[in-house]
DNA sequence: CGCCCTCTTGAACCAGTTCAAGCGCAGTGG
DNA sequence: CCACTGCGCTTGAACTGGTTCAAGAGGGCG
C-alpha cells in the first residue's frame, strides 16, 4: 500500500472493513489524484467509470437547475466514498461533483471494484452497511430540513462540525459561506445574520474560525421548539 | 405462494428481481398483517426483528421531536421494503413506522432475510442495489427541500402521484392532507392555499381527488425559477 | 494602489406560519 | 329524523423568518 494511504484507508468505513486483500486489490491498482478548490470531479449525466474515496479534503455533489445554478446535495469529506452506486449500476453519474477545497482522492476504475465484489462476497456486505449508514445520514438531513428553523440548522452545522482544539471548541469552516449556506437551504446572507445571531447563544463568529464557548447553550437553542414544522396527527 | 401476493411480488423490486426460491423462502415464511389508518408497525429504537415489505396502502415512516409532535421522515406504499437496514444491522429501529392508510404489510423474520443473503450471493446485490435508489429518491428530496418552494413541491407531489384514469390525470389522496404537508415540510394550511393557487396552474382540486388538467402548465410552474434558493458560486 | 471576491449589513419585500374563526361531513345519540 | 359533536379542511388577518436588492467593509493579490 501506498505509505501516505494507510492512515486514509483507516479513515474510511468502506476501505477499513474489507478484508486485507481486497483492501490492497482497490487501494493499490488505483490512482491519487489532487484537486484544487473547484476543480471537477466528475459530472452530471457522464458515464461512471471511476468511483472514488476522499482521502482528504472536502467534495461537492450538485445538480445544474433549469435555471443554470447548481443545487448542492451533498457535501462529502476524508474516508467517505463517492460514485459507488453509479459505477455499479454501470450506469451514468446522478450529480456532478467537484472540489469544494483543495482535496485528494482515491479513483478506483470500475471494473476493479466489481472485481472486488466478486472476489471476497463480504466487501458486498460492507458496501451494503455502508450504503445503509448514509440513508440514515440523509434522513436525518430531512428532517432538519422539514423541523427546524434555518438558525438550527446552522446551530447542528456547527455542532456536527466542531473539534476540540487546544481545549477549545472550535468548528474550522471548510469550504466558503456562501456553499455551507447553500448546503443548509439557506442563502448566505441569511448564514450571515444566523451566525450573528448564535453569538447570543454559546457561539463567537470569526473570519475562517468560530468557536463554540457554551456548547450547552447552543444545544438548548437546536432542541429548544425544534418541530414548529411537524406533524401534528 | 401464498396467491394473493403473486401480484404484490411482481410489485416489489426487490422481491421481483430475486432467484424464484430465494423469493419463495421470503414469501412463504414470511406473515401478512392487515393494519388500519394509525396502527403501528414498529416503534422507534425498539429492536428490529422483523423487516416488511408493503403489500398495499401507505407506511409512514416518523420520529418522535423533543417537544412531543412528530417529524414525518418518509412515506412508503406498494412494493417498497421497511427495515431491512436496520434488521441487518441487527440493531434498532431508526425511526418509527405507523400506517398512514389501511395497509397490509408482509413480515419477513430477520433471519429469514439473513438466510436469504448466505444462500443467494445475488440477492445481496439486489439489496444494495435498491438501497442506492433509496438514496438517488433521498436525494432529489433533498433537492427539492433545498431549492423549491413550497407551492413548487406540493406540484411536484402531484406530478408524482397522478394516475390516468379514464382519461383524465387525477391524483387520489393517499392520506390526510396534514400528513401530505408535513411530508412536504410545510403546515396543512399552506397545503390548502397552495392548492389554492395552483388552480391557475393546470390544478383542479376537489375533495378526495385533485385533477390535473393542464400538465404542461403545472410542469412550467414547476421548473420555471426552479433554484431562487440554488447555489451561485 | 486598485481590483476582485467574499462576507456583512440595512431596508423593503414576500412566502409561509400562527392564531382564530367557520365550514362540511361522518358518527352518535336522542 | 334531526340536533350535537368532533374532526379535517379551508379561509382570513396579523406576524415572522428568510429573501431580495443594494451598498459597503475587509482581505488577498497583481
Amino acid at each position: 500500500m501506498k505509505p501516505d494511504l494507510t492512515h486514509a484507508a483507516q479513515r474510511c468505513p468502506v476501505l477499513s472493513k474489507a478484508r486485507p486483500d481486497t483492501r490492497k486489490l482497490l487501494v493499490e491498482s488505483a490512482s491519487l489524484r489532487r484537486l484544487d478548490r473547484s476543480d471537477s470531479l466528475f459530472l452530471h449525466e457522464t458515464h461512471a467509470d471511476q468511483c472514488f474515496v476522499i482521502v482528504f479534503g472536502w467534495i461537492k455533489l450538485y445538480r445544474i437547475l433549469p435555471n443554470g445554478s447548481e443545487a448542492i446535495i451533498r457535501m462529502h469529506t476524508a474516508g467517505e466514498t463517492l460514485a459507488f452506486a453509479d459505477c455499479l449500476r454501470d450506469g451514468q453519474h446522478q450529480t456532478g461533483a467537484d472540489a469544494a477545497s483543495e482535496a485528494t482522492v482515491l479513483c478506483i476504475p470500475a471494473a476493479l471494484l466489481r472485481e472486488a465484489i466478486a472476489s471476497d462476497p463480504d466487501f458486498g456486505r460492507i458496501l451494503l452497511t455502508n450504503s445503509f449508514d448514509q440513508i440514515d445520514s440523509l434522513n436525518e438531513q430531512l428532517e432538519s430540513l422539514k423541523c427546524q428553523t434555518a438558525i438550527q440548522r446552522v446551530g447542528c452545522f456547527l455542532r456536527r462540525h466542531a473539534r476540540l482544539r487546544e481545549g477549545r471548541l472550535v468548528v474550522l469552516l471548510p469550504f466558503e459561506k456562501g456553499l455551507v449556506a447553500s448546503y443548509l437551504g439557506i442563502k448566505p446572507e441569511s448564514l450571515s445574520r444566523a451566525l450573528g445571531r448564535l453569538k447570543g447563544h454559546g457561539v463567537r463568529s470569526g473570519r475562517e474560525e468560530i468557536e463554540i464557548s457554551d456548547p450547552a447553550a447552543l444545544d438548548a437553542l437546536i432542541h429548544d421548539d425544534a418541530g414548529s414544522l411537524a406533524y401534528t396527527g
